[in-house]
DNA sequence: TTCTGGCACTCTGCCCAGTTGAGTGCCAGG
DNA sequence: CCTGGCACTCAACTGGGCAGAGTGCCAGAA
């Protein structure tokens, strides 16, 4: 196979000129970034020979490595180590040089297993989170079906005492929400039942968005007496759904913070904080586009604590709307085709089950 | 002052054998304990003398240690190091020579603002537990009013489908839970009322645990064609009572890890571990007993991933009784008067938040 | 033109020994 | 029973020397 492919290189390389050159600098990163993920330690030319049938001897390498260098691909911590994959050259390594990998059908079948027993929403999504960060060793973060996507299932009304009702949102999705509403007047089982029928009437099935658009009109269709209570109620309500900045989010293997790095209370300190901060996270998995996979790189990433990590995001949903995001946090130093691969097949899967409930 | 007390003690000694020597093995325990979780850093003789007027020489205090260390109340790592303090010296330290340090007014008041601005039940948790890290700057964990002790506010049927139902459980404490119901048969308009009323006025104040008690004999009270659908709802709900380990816990500080110490990736990993447990969280809090503080410090503690970490828990409640419990988790080498203090204090102020609201 | 082998060079990491200094234990004397 | 003094121990720091990995460059081969 070497014999094969040594004298055929030297061959095509007498005559044409640029494309084969720039192919192997390709293939150089390729053999680097992979490498240099699996042992941590910046990757020599020698070493790189000897583990990838490159054809060429080191010497070679090291004249394209200088070049991947100039160009910013890669780096070297000082003379005379390694080099190390910059950022820019992750990025070209996911764009150009990577395929997703699969998972394997046993995989599947264990990852379609493990969350089909999940018995409502909050065991979805906390399953979902668990085997996120167990496939890819990292930090899973799975955000809540969110309420934009939701469609309404059904508006129930309470009246906890004759001023006091208590309104609960259910979603189709499973979400729901519940707030209390101070009524300026009382409010009669009548009133209640009539207004709780006409709600559902005319909300049921809409889009959370358009709920405030179709019942504009609402208070108008009531006695002008109990407009007021029901003006109370539908400004109570529209305000839980404009509310979506209560969308929550899961986290799961913040453990494996701990295979960040040597370098390691510096790294992991800034990571943890951001972990913390809902809206941080919230941000993060905002900013991924709807339906394909995101994949952001260090510096790529707004946030400055997390300038370390990359960060590997997708939405999913129930049928072909993406309804929630879902993502994992991992060193710049990460699996990137085997990450993409989980974080897309777990993103499918939740999509089905979730479609099925 | 020193030279008050030096001459005083001279004159002392000479006359009674025991006491004194045990008083001051004792205050040496204490300043050692002391100074060690001031500065990480083994304690010798000399130090302490100059730090803490003991009124005695560092040759006398060397013996003290040394007998401190026979009685395994602290530990050298090695010779000629100073020494630091064992889990049992903790122990002692903690039952016999500190004192809770109680907040301050400021302080106070800053902790009662705080939580008071809180708009439901989970603001009022999530702000306790970022404000119970942020004053002790350890791991804050937070567990959520518990069933047990609440009492049924009001309990909600919606009829989603003619067989479908949903189950809403409102509690004083503001906690809401939802099962889904399949009843054997379909259910009218009119029996689903019925029984919403009944479930309410016979249930409606009762103690949780109590309710299955209370609607025993509920079913009886209907028509024998109705009865089947009764007892479904029924058994659901009495699942959602029961499912108590369905108890949640909020976390928060897991960034104050990193203060931990030097030796960090070995230390930190479990503990990161043992906070993704629910279980075992729920079970640290639950072995907190209901009223007093509770501090657990290094092996006491069952978890093996927690050996390196001490636990301070407290209940605390709306009333006198306690409805969950909260406390902080943090290294054995602790601040353990502050964080008794921020502790206490908090669950003081978290126990009026509920009562009030 | 492009690759290759060879060579000199530059670092980091490691080992080794020597030194420093904090801290101890023990003992004789107040 | 406390104290000062003394000898001892040991971790931590320092500096020199050495090995090894890796590079850059250059002249020669294909």
């Amino acid at each position: 196979m070497p014999d094969d492919s040594k004298p055929d290189g030297r061959l095509i390389d007498t005559r044409p000129s640029v494309r084969p050159l720039d192919e192997r600098r390709l293939a150089v990163l390729r053999a680097i970034v992979q490498d240099y993920v699996g042992t941590e330690e910046p990757v020599g030319s020698k070493a790189l020979v000897e583990r990838h049938n490159l054809g060429v001897s080191p010497a070679t390498v090291r004249n394209d490595m200088a070049a991947l260098e100039e160009e910013g691909y890669i780096h070297q911590p000082h003379t005379s180590a390694g080099r190390i994959p910059t950022d820019k050259g992750y990025r070209l390594f996911v764009d150009r040089l990577a395929e997703v990998k699969p998972m394997t059908a046993p995989e599947r079948r264990a990852i379609r297993h493990f969350l089909e027993g999940a018995v409502d929403l909050d065991d979805v999504v906390a399953r979902t989170v668990r085997l996120l960060a167990q496939l890819t060793r990292q930090v899973a973060v799975v955000q809540y079906p969110s309420l934009t996507r939701s469609t309404v299932r059904h508006i129930e009304l309470v009246s906890l005492t004759p001023t006091k009702l208590m309104l609960v949102l259910i979603t189709n999705t499973g979400r729901v929400e519940q707030r209390m509403v101070d009524c300026p007047a009382p409010v009669g089982e009548a009133l209640l039942g009539d207004l709780r029928a006409r709600l559902n009437g005319m909300a049921g099935g809409c889009r959370l968005p358009e709920v405030p658009t179709v019942l504009e009109d609402l208070p108008a269709g009531f006695e002008p007496a109990d407009r007021p209570a029901v003006s109370t109620v539908l400004s109570v309500l529209f305000e839980a759904l404009a509310e979506q900045n209560e969308e929550r989010i899961m986290l799961a293997g913040t453990a494996n913070l701990t295979r960040f790095g040597h370098d390691f209370p510096l790294t992991i300190r800034p990571v943890l904080e951001a972990l913390e901060e809902q809206v941080v996270l919230l941000r993060l998995l905002g900013e991924t586009a709807d339906s394909a996979m995101t994949v952001r790189i260090g510096h790529e990433i707004a946030y400055e604590g997390l300038n370390s990590t990359s960060v590997v995001s997708v939405g999913y949903g129930s049928g072909d709307q993406s309804v929630a995001k879902l993502g994992v946090i991992g060193p710049t130093r990460m699996d990137y085709p085997g990450t993409m691969g989980a974080v897309r097949a777990v993103a499918r899967y939740v999509g089905q089950i979730l479609a099925e409930s």
